[in-house]
DNA sequence: CTTGTATACTTGAGGTCGCAAGCAAATATA
DNA sequence: TATATTTGCTTGCGACCTCAAGTATACAAG
């Protein structure tokens, strides 16, 4: 039970930290870069709206809200698919890559210094073995980065 | 980077499967129960409505938002601080310790079931370990239970 | 005693999220 | 072809949270 407790509280203290840091220094969301992360990394550098939700865990109508703000600010556009029009991609935009390569440089350096600092690579490694046997529900594919 | 990730979708995905069973099953949200803990444990049954604040990781406006509605429902009750007139204290009614160990028994099962299973004593051990390393803040205590 | 600062708490405004409901397109079944 | 189900997506609504601001109390310094 200690280690549960610690996990709420760690997630907890991180998100908020971290989320603070991008808020004043890009103005997103610690969501918003999440989603900009898998984006990003995807073939084609765009998602089908529903797989993002699934893969950041977030409902449907949460990604709905989430992308609307994104397309406002122009990172992100939206695209049409050929074979089944029901779905709709989401691709980042040139200055949605611009964007979020700029963010990733503090970004990366914020979770090094809040999270990996404090792991060995061997501790790291016992870490992410040991949170991979909790279970995601319909999680998608839990991406790399 | 692989850890973090996983600890954010690991986090995800079982608040949110333990919050809406403890929806259902007591109409309490995973917060409200973390907030009768850690009253249920405090000497007197009773806390500062700001340690509440520190420990689990909330704004104070966000306590007195949530304990209106644990006061509205009855299973706590304010107290008033003699020695300083600006502290109150949140207090558990006697319905409110029945609520709590209602709700108690079916979530240390959920939280059994959805995390404590997957490790062994040791590796119980490690993950607690570990996740104490990262940083809480100004958080308090990070209490027992 | 008065002034300034810190602390505990509350309230209003604004943002984010999930659920339920609804629409449209795809797919399965008759 | 006609009907039913599933899937992807959006919208209205309500719940919850944070931030900024305000009130009241405590305390420290002049």
């Amino acid at each position: 039970m200690a280690a549960w407790i610690r996990l709420l509280r760690a997630h907890a203290a991180l998100t908020r930290e971290l989320s603070s840091r991008l808020e004043t220094r890009h103005g997103l969301s610690l969501r918003d870069y999440d989603v900009l992360v898998q984006i990003y990394f995807a073939p084609g550098r765009r998602m089908r709206r529903i797989d993002i939700a699934r893969t950041v865990i977030l409902s449907p109508s949460g990604i709905t809200r989430l992308l609307d703000g994104l397309e406002r600010s122009g990172w992100v556009k939206k695209e049409h698919c050929a074979s089944d029009a029901r779905v709709t991609y989401a691709a980042l935009t040139e200055t949605g890559v611009e964007k979020f390569e700029q963010a990733r440089a503090t970004h990366l350096a914020d979770v090094e210094e809040l999270f990996g600092s404090r792991f060995s690579d061997d501790e790291h490694h016992q870490l992410a073995d040991l949170l991979g046997r909790l279970p995601l529900a319909d999680a998608g594919a839990c991406n790399s980065e």
